[in-house]
RNA sequence: GGGGGCGUAGUUCAGUUGGUUAGAACGCCGGCCUGUCACGCCGGAGGUCGCGGGUUCGAGUCCCGUCGCUCCCGCCA
């Protein structure tokens, strides 16, 4: 049978006179006693059905015991409204519905929450998510996402890249991210894990001859997720053999050009601006800059090198924000609280007064010479002394929350750029060596293979990322196809000879078995959502998000085991908890 | 693991210096209503103020603890 010929949003003046049928959501009732209209949607839009008692006394009954969300099927003619009743505000207000025969297809009980009500509790619209995704904001959303993804897929086709599933169960790498790992019945006391990335599966497909690769791979790390970051993730994934940079960059912003136009009708310019990532980190403390604003990081490590003031005379580095604003004591206070948090050891400041004068408790531990130079009335200037890495950082992330608080941000650009020759290795503070900045397959540059043994912070990767407004929106590499680099790769990165047979033997010799230069990137299909939509929470781009510890509102899950599931695969549990 | 914010009807919120029976709007229930479109009018139900302890004659309000959520740092190759 036939539901519906003709869809909520369509009712048109010309249609006026034709009996139809629509059914979909009561959006909202309302009763005169005798007339009752009822708002009907569908995916489509909203169209006003009348019921009069005098014309259709059966389906006036029904109308009376419509309540929101009710699913409705009505069948009745189109009419032009009466010229003071049209309703400008809705794409179908000159005509309406004169139900004849009105029928509930499917009850609601009260809501949870109105779908019109706003700021409801996140916990609540998780519970209740698939009347969530009934609100036009969530409608939108996830119909964008769709929108995007097939952009890129009609792209990547385009271009001759073959989409490829790879695993979801494969081994667990203890490099990167934490692995969410899966038993198994038939091997019991063993485990797969979830991919964090189809990274390896990828550079294998292409050395087995398939020399344009993609995927649209879903990926799971567990690790805290965040604002704009899940624990879940879905990225466009693309390898090519014989890769080329720029064929890589052009497809990219080819790909973001359409995505902006077609889906929010705004025009980016392309090619996009490239920095490096040493630039990148000394202008904005980051290696993702925000570009809508200035306030970048300054210099004055060397012009403090004399001062009387020990901390900036005795400091690796010093650096300074110039706020375009007398900052309070207390709003000083409350930043240097921030970067407190953020590893700082304290925040010295100088306040430059419209009136001239200079107000900062270390003035006075500084040549006038210094002080004139800075001088730029009505700023204040923050300083952090200490070693780079965390100076760059503090005054970074500084730099972001005052060009939010103080609105220097212009929130009508779209600032993309390309972050390139990134480094190689990274000091892990915590693990006390060297580790993969990318991944442990990334190539270096040429004259960096040697530079790594001597000083591993100042080797490069042909790695880059794609940046928007502050936001990563993908991030790439050129690999290693030479086994015996790649295995110097892993010495530099103290992984032994063993654990390299044993961890990623199948790659070694794949390498060795004819593997043609490869290289590829990878984008956050909800972190692009997120972007172009500027949402703030990435949660809003997916159906069926868990929140910040991982829980699942909706089904509750993870859930604990019973003693008879965790013996058919051999697990005992060690750790008691409490259900969430 | 650490820091910040929040927690009061179904929902969104208000609640003064600690002081009568904890309020409003929306939603819900009942009644009236034939041109509304956030329909309107009348009436009603609905609360362990997250939880536990403390101070006090008296705690939604102050103190301590705890749980949950959220934002951030760590972490996320």
């Amino acid at each position: 049978m036939s539901w519906r010929d003709l869809r909520s949003g369509e009712p048109r003046p010309e249609h006026e006179g034709r009996t139809v049928t629509l059914a979909g959501w009561a959006a909202r009732r309302r009763d005169h006693g005798g007339l009752v209209f009822i708002d009907l949607r569908d995916e489509t839009g909203v169209t006003q059905l009348v019921v009069n008692p005098e014309n259709a006394p059966e389906a006036a009954k029904v109308a009376h015991g419509v309540r929101n969300e009710f699913v409705l099927q009505a069948r009745g003619q189109i009419v032009r409204r009466p010229r003071e009743t049209v309703n400008p505000k809705m794409p179908t207000g000159e005509v309406e519905v004169q139900v004849e025969e009105l029928t509930v297809l499917s009850a609601s009980t009260p809501l949870p929450f109105q779908l019109d009500e706003e700021n409801v509790d996140e916990a609540l619209r998780m519970k209740y998510r698939w009347l969530d995704l009934r609100r036009e904001h969530m409608q939108r959303n996830i119909r964008v996402r769709a929108q995007l993804v097939r952009i890129i897929r009609e792209e990547m086709e385009h271009e001759g890249f073959v989409d490829i599933e790879t695993p979801m169960l494969w081994k667990p790498t203890p490099e990167g991210a934490r692995d969410f790992v899966v038993p198994s019945r038939l091997q019991p006391g063993k485990f797969y894990a979830l991919p964090q990335s189809p990274q390896i599966a990828k550079q294998l497909l292409v050395i087995s001859g398939f020399e344009r690769y993609y995927q649209i791979a879903r990926c799971m790390r567990d690790e805290d997720p965040r604002a704009d970051r899940l624990q879940e993730l879905t990225q466009l994934d693309v390898e090519m053999a014989f890769p080329d940079r720029e064929f890589l960059f052009a497809l990219m912003e080819r790909i973001s050009v359409r995505i902006w136009r077609e889906c929010i009708g705004v025009e980016l310019s392309a090619p996009f601006e490239r920095m490096t990532y040493d630039e990148s980190m000394l202008r904005f403390g980051i290696d993702r800059p925000d570009l809508r604003f200035g306030m970048e990081i300054q210099e004055a490590t060397d012009a403090t090198r004399d001062s009387e003031f020990g901390v900036f005379a005795n400091a690796q580095c010093v650096r300074y924000l110039a706020v375009p604003k007398e900052l309070s004591r207390t709003e000083v206070q409350a930043l240097e609280n921030q970067a407190k948090s953020w590893g700082a050891k304290g925040l010295a400041y100088l306040v430059f007064r419209k009136d001239g004068e200079v107000s900062s408790p270390i003035a006075k531990f500084l040549s006038p010479e210094l002080l004139e130079g800075w001088r730029e009335p009505g700023h204040t200037l923050l300083f952090v002394a200490d070693e780079p890495r965390l100076v760059a950082k503090v005054l970074g992330l500084l730099r972001l929350q005052l060009g939010r608080d103080l609105e220097l941000v212009d929130e009508s650009l779209w600032k993309f750029l390309w972050v390139v020759d990134m480094p190689s290795a990274e000091w892990d503070e915590q693990q006390g060596r060297w580790i993969a900045a990318h991944h442990p397959f990334t190539r270096p540059t040429d004259d960096s293979i040697d530079v790594f043994k001597t000083d591993p912070g100042a080797a490069r990767a042909v790695a880059y990322d794609l940046v928007a407004n502050g936001i990563e929106l993908a991030g790439g590499s050129f690999r290693i196809h030479e086994p015996w680099l790649q295995q110097q790769v892993f010495d530099n990165l103290g992984i032994g000879a063993d654990e390299q047979r044993e961890k990623f033997g199948f790659l070694l010799d794949a390498l060795a078995m004819g593997a043609p230069p490869h290289g590829g990137i990878a984008s956050g299909i909800d972190r692009l959502t997120m972007a172009l939509l500027n949402e703030p929470y990435i949660r809003d781009t997916q159906a069926f998000p868990k929140n910040q510890v991982g829980y699942d509102y909706m089904t509750d899950a993870p859930i604990a085991l019973s003693d008879e599931q965790l013996a058919e695969l051999g697990l005992g549990v060690v750790v008691e908890v409490d259900a969430p």
